[in-house]
DNA sequence: GGAATTTGACCGTT
DNA sequence: AACGGTCAAATTCC
C-alpha cells in the first residue's frame, strides 16, 4: 500500500513520528497474526485472530485519519464522527480516468435533515467487524475501477438497526485495500452481534470476490486473493 | 423452500 | 441529464 504523502515534512514533525510508530505497529500486528494462526485450539484461534484484526484496523484508521490530515487538512470538518477520512486521488489513483480526482464527501442527511453519522476507514480486511451484513445494491462508480458494494445491517429488518456500509476496492495490490463507508451505529449491537468465539455453521454472508477483481486481470494471482468472504456464526 | 444475492429500474440530488 | 443510493423481482445457493 502507499503510505507515503506527497511531500513528507520533516521526520522531527511529532505527526510524523506518529505515522511512522503506527507503520510499525501495523507491521507488529501483522507478525503478530501469523503467530496466532499457529494457535491449535480453533476457539482460541479464532478469538485472537478477531482480536489481532481488531487492533490492525485501529491502526488502519489512526493512519488514515493523520495521513488525511496532513494531505488534505481542510477536510476534517467535513465528517460528523471520528472519521478516518481517506480519498480517491493520492492514494489510489483510477486506472480508467483521466486524471487522479480528490473523493469528495457529501453530507448524508436523514429524513429530518440531520446529519448521518459517517466513519470511513481504508482497510486490507473490510470483512473484519463482527456484524452480519446484507447486500442490497452494487454500483459502478465514475472514475473508479472497482464497483461500490451496498450491505445493510441483517437485522435492520427485525430489529430496525440503521447500520450501513459501503465496500469498494482501492488497489489492485497485494493485499488489495478496501475503503469501507460505515453509515449509522448498530442498534443492535450488544443483543446480536456475533460472537467471534461461537461454534460453526455460520452463514456465509459477504463477498468480495467480484470487488477484488479488476476488469481484466486473471488467474496470474492465487484464488485466495480474490476472495474475501465474511462469514458469520448463527446465533 | 427459505435465505441471500444479483441486477435493472427507480428516485432524489446536484 | 448524470450520478449515486435504494428497491424489489428474479435468480442462485444451501
Amino acid at each position: 500500500m502507499t503510505l507515503s504523502p506527497p511531500q513528507p515534512p520533516p521526520s522531527s514533525s511529532p505527526r510524523h513520528a506518529a505515522i511512522q510508530e503506527l507503520r510499525r505497529g501495523t507491521q507488529l500486528a501483522e507478525l503478530l497474526r501469523q503467530q496466532v494462526e499457529l494457535i491449535p485450539e480453533p476457539n482460541r484461534r479464532q478469538a485472537a485472530v478477531v482480536n489481532v484484526g481488531e487492533i490492525s484496523m485501529a491502526m488502519e484508521s489512526s493512519l488514515s485519519i493523520l495521513q488525511s490530515e496532513m494531505e488534505h487538512p481542510f477536510v476534517s470538518e467535513v465528517m460528523a464522527a471520528p472519521t478516518a477520512y481517506s480519498d480517491g486521488g493520492s492514494t489510489s489513483r483510477e486506472r480508467n480516468g483521466p486524471v487522479a480526482r480528490t473523493r469528495r464527501v457529501r453530507h448524508r442527511r436523514g429524513r429530518d435533515g440531520a446529519e448521518l453519522p459517517i466513519k470511513e476507514i481504508l482497510t486490507e480486511a473490510p470483512e473484519n467487524d463482527h456484524f452480519h451484513w446484507r447486500k442490497y445494491g452494487e454500483k459502478n462508480i465514475l472514475y473508479a475501477e472497482y464497483p461500490r458494494l451496498y450491505y445493510k445491517c441483517g437485522y435492520s429488518d427485525d430489529h430496525k438497526c440503521p447500520a450501513k456500509k459501503y465496500v469498494q476496492q482501492q488497489s489492485n495490490t497485494y493485499p488489495p485495500l478496501f475503503l469501507v463507508t460505515l453509515i449509522n451505529e448498530h442498534t443492535c449491537d450488544t443483543l446480536f452481534r456475533d460472537e467471534p468465539s461461537s461454534s460453526s455453521s455460520g452463514s456465509q454472508v459477504l463477498d468480495f470476490t467480484k470487488a477484488s477483481l479488476s476488469p481484466e486481470e486473471d488467474s496470474s494471482m492465487p484464488v485466495s486473493m480474490h476472495r474475501y468472504s465474511f462469514s458469520y456464526d448463527g446465533y
